[in-house]
RNA sequence: GCGUCCGUAGCUCAGCUGGAUAGAGCGCCGGACUUCGAAUCCGUAGGUCGCAGGUUCGAAUCCUGCCGGACGUACCA
């Protein structure tokens, strides 16, 4: 589609300029990439349209005439005479390319590359380390967390698909002043118990002392200093603490991993704050040392922020204990050392994007030139239909039973529609089909945007939704296996593209050229939602194709074979594109 | 106060490198299963694109101001 664009581009250069010359004026422009192409607003007027209003001043007549003399001199242009048909529509010459005459080489090419059609290399040769996910140990994961997982695992994937090669990395959030609450109110409260006592989830299990804490400290004001304390223990490694703190983060960070399993999640490296705290205490040291930090009366470090407008941000306790700041100094540093990356990008909600403006000014200070290529992809936050999500008040929505519970609707739906028997693995396919539902639902929402999160809309699988796209998939691959069954049937007819001559036809063939586009497009704007655009623009044009026109039941057998064709290769763009937004492809559901 | 982001149909969202009547889904109303799986398809109704200026031949899209909302501005993360 970008090489027809540009040749498009030139023909409607080459035809201005003729026509200014014989007016005996300047064209008013000097190339054509700075030529406009848009679309028609209905197709059947054509592919590209090219407005002539900029050119009026120069030629000093009106959009119209210049649209009439464009389209004059196309006429006499050889190569854009066989490149396609055009017209004038008032102001506008559109153009008519013949798509069709692509049609069997884009098939053949999406069907010979398979997994590979839609990758491209615009970002070839960068090496992208992206972070999210980054749960705290002291609670399970929740609705936000989800979000994060899904956006970070689909730019991941997306970003690789342009060429680059990607490093994806977790944080985890194991020391802190949070972790040592829940810490403190199990060694109060707990009285010995164990998720296996209990039956608990083991990240559940602790959480449920996270908010025992929040409740204690509301009756006893000395809770938080006693955190304080232990937080203090830790840092000098009693070996107490130590050894409740390891067992109380292995319960959490199993119970996420089981969380992780469940959604697809995955890492190629895994960062602890506990190791890297220290270092980055060592360099907050360093840097006062060279005064670019500086020291108040009470010990405590702190950076002056003033040459970027902002007020001062402490960076080590007066008592020596680090904080968040502290230790994603450490973790930056280590990770550039470990890989060194030409881009590192942070998926972390919009709430901390002052944290990192703070982060990426205090490197450039302490003399990392490559704090210029660190990037926070911010999001925005999941809001219920009824407002925040708030822990105290019991409406965060739990990541675990939210995905059980979208998996339970798809399996009574699967019953419910009699498909048990045709599907077999009933429970994995409504758990492929709850995460369908689910990481299509976030991820079709800009990042940059707040979103609400609607629990009957989310179980929906009806309309713009993941399992939609999943049916489109399961109806043509179903169609496929019945291809296969009879194929003596159409044994030594050949696919011709010369019988797709339907508009729906034309209109597929326009996606499929188009879908490596829009994973670029979406690559450069670390917007999956672009993709989420597409790929139901694909399902719906799919499938009125295939409504109204009889693919495999054709009475002409050449029709049929290359129909076949045809929906072979959307399926496997499907296939491709649900790979990079996480929504499992099934064959039957 | 300052900073960042957001404000498009009843609801949830696209569109925002400026271009021809602003698009979907849900919901509402009405149609289509002897036909490749109806988790589908088709149609009707529904919008001063927060408001006001500006730039432009042309603004939902760019600029400025205002209004409304979210988040941040912690020795929390």
């Amino acid at each position: 589609m970008t090489d027809l664009k540009k040749s498009w581009q030139e023909y409607i250069f080459k035809a201005l300029k003729t026509a200014a010359d014989r007016e005996n004026v300047e064209a008013g422009i000097d190339s054509a990439e700075n030529i406009i192409v848009s679309s028609p607003p209905k197709p059947e007027m054509g592919d590209f349209a090219f407005a002539m209003f900029p050119f009026a001043k120069a030629l000093r007549t009106s959009p119209q005439n210049i649209a009439g003399m464009v389209v004059k001199e196309l006429e006499n242009m050889e190569d854009a005479s066989a490149a396609g048909t055009f017209s004038t529509a008032g102001p506008y010459v559109n153009v008519k390319i013949n798509i069709m005459d692509s049609a069997a080489g884009i098939i053949s090419k999406v069907l010979n590359d398979k997994d590979d059609y839609g990758r491209g290399s615009s970002l070839k040769g960068r090496k992208i380390m992206l972070e999210f996910s980054c749960p705290n140990t002291n609670k399970p994961l929740h609705l936000g967390h989800l979000r994060n997982d899904s956006i970070g695992s689909a730019v991941a994937r997306i970003l690789k698909a342009a060429g680059a090669e990607v490093m994806k990395v977790n944080l985890i959030n194991d020391r802190g002043i949070h972790i040592c609450k829940s810490m403190l109110a199990y060694r109060k409260f707990g009285n010995g118990a164990t998720p296996e006592s209990t039956g608990m989830k083991s990240d559940h299990f602790v959480g449920k002392y996270y908010v025992k804490f929040d409740s204690w400290s509301k009756e006893d004001d000395g809770a938080l200093a006693e955190a304080q304390k232990m937080l203090q223990d830790w840092e000098s490694g009693d070996e107490e603490v130590t050894s409740l703190w390891k067992q109380m983060n292995k319960w959490t960070i199993d119970g996420i991993e089981e969380t992780y399993k469940a959604t697809g999640i995955s890492f190629d490296k895994v960062y602890y704050e506990s190791n890297t705290y220290s270092s980055g205490k060592q360099e907050v040291l360093n840097g006062l040392e060279k005064g670019v930090f500086y020291k108040e009366d009470d010990g405590s470090i702190w950076a002056d922020l003033s040459e970027i407008k902002l007020d001062k941000k402490v960076l080590l306790r007066g008592d020596g204990t680090t904080l968040y700041m502290t230790q994603d100094l450490g973790t930056a540093i280590a990770r550039q050392s470990d890989w060194p990356f030409d881009q590192l990008i942070y998926v972390v909600g919009s709430e901390q994007q002052y944290h990192f403006q703070v982060l990426f000014h205090i490197l450039k200070k302490l003399g990392y030139i490559w704090a210029e290529d660190l990037k926070h992809l911010s999001y925005g936050m999941v809001n219920l239909p009824d407002g925040k999500m708030k822990s105290r008040e019991g409406t965060v929505v739990d990541a675990d039973d939210l995905v059980k519970q979208l998996g339970e609707m798809a399996k009574e739906e699967i019953i419910a529609k009699e498909r048990g028997d045709d599907v077999g693995d009933i429970d994995g396919t409504a758990h492929s089909i709850a995460l369908g539902a689910l990481n299509y639902y976030l991820l079709q929402v800009s990042p940059s945007k707040d979103m609400i999160f609607n629990p009957a809309e989310s179980l929906s699988f009806n309309g713009n939704t993941g399992p939609y796209l999943q049916y489109m998939g399961a109806r043509i691959s179903s169609m496929i296996r019945k291809f296969e069954n009879q194929k003596e049937k159409f044994a030594g007819i050949e696919a011709s593209s010369s019988v797709l001559t339907v508009e729906e036809e034309k209109e597929l063939i326009k996606l499929l050229i188009s879908y490596p586009e829009v994973v670029e497009q979406t690559a450069n704007q670390y917007n999956p939602s672009a993709l989420t655009a597409f790929l139901y623009e694909l399902a719906k044009t799919y499938s009125r194709f295939y409504h109204d026109n009889p693919v495999l039941n054709n009475e002409d057998k050449v029709i049929a074979v290359s129909r076949m064709e045809l929906s072979k290769a959307v399926l496997q763009v499907f296939r491709n594109g649900f790979e990079l937004i996480g929504i499992p492809f099934l064959e039957k559901m």
